[in-house]
DNA sequence: CTCCCATCTGGTCATTGACAAGTTGCGCGC
DNA sequence: GCGCGCAACTTGTCAATGACCAGATGGGAG
């Protein structure tokens, strides 16, 4: 922010913050328009540097998209760990998918990114420890429930919510209501012992 | 060269059925690298057409999207529509995902789609009245559980295992074992009564 | 003060999507 | 059985893009 970039005439050589400058900028079209949308010349042009220099941040746009994935699961390892118990994990997972769309979905597009990326691996261990962590929580009292397919259920139920949301393919049954609140009460009606809709198969 | 390609004869001006060679293709292609990788150039170079033959068929690249996004549709609505109760169509949904990737993933990037698209509107009504009927197939002896509530539950588990499995995040938990069996095992802890991993939170 | 090198510039090339205008030949009406 | 309309396909073109390269710039370490 100590760029006179408010000022477009008088633009320094060095941006000063380009790395963060084409990050923003990604994100905004990102979550507008998805990752199809994203043009390393068009982010350049907006944050007012020549076409090429995005690349000696990111190499080319599978690394752009990299970066944001790691920084992803950065910020949601960072919201799992306040989570007090699988529930609130839950919510607070489908509130990042909210608040950080564009994070949300490179993350889990692995055709965008550079798979093999120290960073992003790294990172990813992050977020998937925080996950674990939540499943653990859950006192482990649960005999016939293994604690791996817990951790897939919730994380199904919690992602697929998430994803649903975001393709607003849940809208209609929103009618307006708060996402967060809506998963609360979904969550509720499949982790309350005894309260799940029997489908009558035995 | 004009050779007749491998199918029978050689190559008339008029292919025969070009709109269903382009789509396999894309299919293939979204299958193994995503939607990002498709190429239209490409798809006509295999299937032996010229570079604008593609356009013919389905105006542009959203044009050729929507079409495979609203043949998911048709698609899912029939697998959907020969499960018996929730469970197995949640089964079928996951299968679905499995037999059909690259149908699965585009049906889900509404950015990548003409959503106005009338075909493709017809489709998803489709889709939407088998989930619709899956779900309202439970006895709705569920006193405090919403139908519109299960119905959320239902599909988020189902998409969002679907999903992550695409996306290959369950490989690990996986194993090696089939998904769908998974699948059936992690529906069983949820939607069993008084069988749910409990949160301890009232 | 000087020089190193990360940062950024300008140029280039192949590829692509979209559009425009022309060509071919199937099949329908007569 | 024959011409002709129209769908299917063609070639040609243009602007935009990603990736790569050599060079300019200037902040900061020594």
């Amino acid at each position: 922010m100590a760029t006179p970039r408010s000022t477009p005439s008088a633009r320094p050589y060095h941006h000063g913050d380009l790395r963060r400058a084409i990050m923003s900028a990604a994100l905004e079209t990102i979550a507008a328009d998805g990752p199809a949308a994203l043009s390393l010349r068009d982010l350049a042009r907006r944050a007012g540097v020549s076409h090429a220099a995005p690349a000696h941040h990111f190499k080319d746009r599978a690394g752009l998209l990299t970066a944001i994935a790691a920084e992803g699961h950065e910020l949601l390892a960072g919201a799992l760990r306040e989570a007090e118990d699988l529930r609130e994990a839950g919510v607070r997972y489908v509130r990042f998918a909210r608040e950080h769309p564009a994070h949300f979905q490179v993350m889990f597009a692995p055709q965008l990114l550079r798979t093999g990326d120290v960073e992003l691996i790294t990172a990813q261990a992050l977020s998937d420890a925080a996950l674990r962590d939540a499943v653990a929580g859950v006192p482990a009292r649960d005999r016939g429930v293994e604690s791996r397919l817990a951790g897939v259920a919730a994380w199904s139920l919690a992602h697929g919510f998430a994803t649903l949301l975001l393709a607003h393919n849940l809208d209609d049954a929103l009618g307006g209501g708060e996402p967060e609140e809506m998963f609360r009460e979904v969550a509720a009606t499949l982790f309350r012992p005894g309260a799940g809709p029997d489908t009558d198969t035995a």
